[in-house]
DNA sequence: ATGTAC
């Protein structure tokens, strides 16, 4: 057994308190997280979660509590990315043996992939209608994405509407998943498509020159920084948090299609929200930490306040968790948002066989073809050892284990 | 992760 977190304590700034017992922790990460530590704004400690691995700017399994500032490439550029998932009143015999009719009803279903409605057949580069539920959904979030079009105006020139409801690509994917009870779960992983990556990448670029105007340096220039009472930082307050509902809406419109189309597949209706759990793992919040209001940003971490259900999907071969919060304050109530990388997407290719990549996703109804390699489960830190780790961050509640996965 | 350029 092993402290629950170990303590990296760099020449200059705050401590970092990092829960990756027995899991991997690269150098490169820890540099990078010195980094963000030497910054005069972080408050108390940097939290690691046990899926930390390097990313840009900032390190993917962090949290980073900053007062009166925040860092819009600790965000990144997925802003809201996050994870849905509902427990239906379906059980493992209510479906099919062969589950081949289920992912192609979900693919059909959901746009998925590059591009996503806006090609269909060879109509490239032609949107399709907008469906009736998305433009619904899109009412929501409409006035106030016109507010900020009209002020920063390289959002006009963004797919909004017409990516609301699509999964988009990489390591976002939809899963039917069994728990130990066999109880039919449907989860899925998808951010704020094309708009939230704009509004991510105009705000890091901002910042940056910000920087440069007042001659700010810093470790790294990705951790340029807006400060409070700037209108820099008001606008983007506003867009981020526009872009965090975004990404909540787009997952939660996608969730329904699921079920309407597994509903359809198996002509019965069943009740799919049973429990129901919609979290972010890249966003910034306002919370209260140790007496104080402050900006706590999770770039690959998920909320876990005492009682808070948060999910932890493993790789598409692994199992995924449905977990509780503890409300650990060391953490900054927190956990990670999934097992992390252990390799490259180049070097998953290299490495992997496709006949490693058949076993690991053995019984699992996906892709089986070379292109999907990359995220093949060896690409990934074992999801056991992960949650190993975090065991004074939260408690399991349902272990889920896929079915049917469809990635984008 | 994404859209776009090469």
């Amino acid at each position: 057994m092993c402290r629950k977190y170990e303590v990296v304590q760099g020449q200059k700034g705050v401590p970092i308190k990092a829960w990756t017992c027995d899991v991997a922790f690269e150098q490169a990460a820890k540099q990078q997280l010195l980094n963000i530590a030497q910054l005069p704004f972080v408050y108390k400690w940097l939290a690691v979660m046990p899926d930390v691995h390097l990313g840009k700017g900032a390190t993917i399994g962090s949290v980073v509590p900053t007062v009166d500032c925040v860092i819009p490439a600790a965000v990144g550029v997925d802003i809201g990315c996050g994870m849905i998932a509902c427990k239906t009143s379906l059980t493992a015999s209510d479906l099919p043996e062969h589950l081949g009719a289920i992912r192609s009803a979900i693919e059909q279903a959901v746009p998925h992939g590059r591009s996503a409605r806006a090609r269909k057949g060879r109509d490239k580069g032609a949107w399709g209608e907008i469906p009736h539920d998305v433009s619904c959904a899109w009412r929501t979030l409409a006035p106030v994405f016109d507010q900020l079009q009209e002020k920063h105006t390289v959002l006009r020139q963004t797919n909004n509407v017409n990516h609301l409801g699509t999964l988009g690509t990489g390591n976002h994917f939809i899963e039917v998943c069994l728990d130990e009870k066999d109880s039919v779960w449907f989860m899925l992983h998808s951010g704020s498509r094309g708009v939230g990556n704009r509004i991510g990448t105009h705000f890091i670029e901002l910042a940056k020159k910000e920087m440069e105007r007042w001659q700010i340096q810093l470790p790294d220039r990705d951790l340029a920084y807006l400060p409070e009472g700037s209108e820099l930082f008001a606008d983007y307050m506003q867009s981020v948090v526009w872009a965090q509902n975004y990404a909540r809406i787009n997952r939660e419109v996608m969730m329904q299609r699921v079920i309407q189309a597994v509903q359809k597949v198996l002509h019965r209706t069943f009740e799919a929200r049973v429990e129901a759990v919609n979290c972010h793992h890249n966003y910034v919040n306002r919370e209260h930490h140790y007496g104080n209001d402050v900006w706590v940003t999770r770039k690959g971490a998920v909320s876990a306040k005492e009682g808070q259900l948060g999910i932890i999907p493993g790789s598409m071969g692994a199992k995924s968790f449905i977990v509780r919060g503890k409300g650990n304050p060391e953490s900054f109530h927190s956990c990670s948002h999934g097992a992390g990388r252990v390799m490259s997407r180049t070097q998953a290719k290299k490495v992997v066989s496709l006949a490693e990549h058949l076993a690991a996703t053995q019984g699992v109804e996906c892709r089986k073809d070379e292109a999907v390699i990359d995220e093949t489960p060896a690409a990934y830190k074992p999801i056991d050892k992960v949650m190993a780790a975090q065991s004074d961050l939260i408690e399991v509640v349902y272990t889920l284990k896929q079915i049917v996965c469809v990635k984008g």
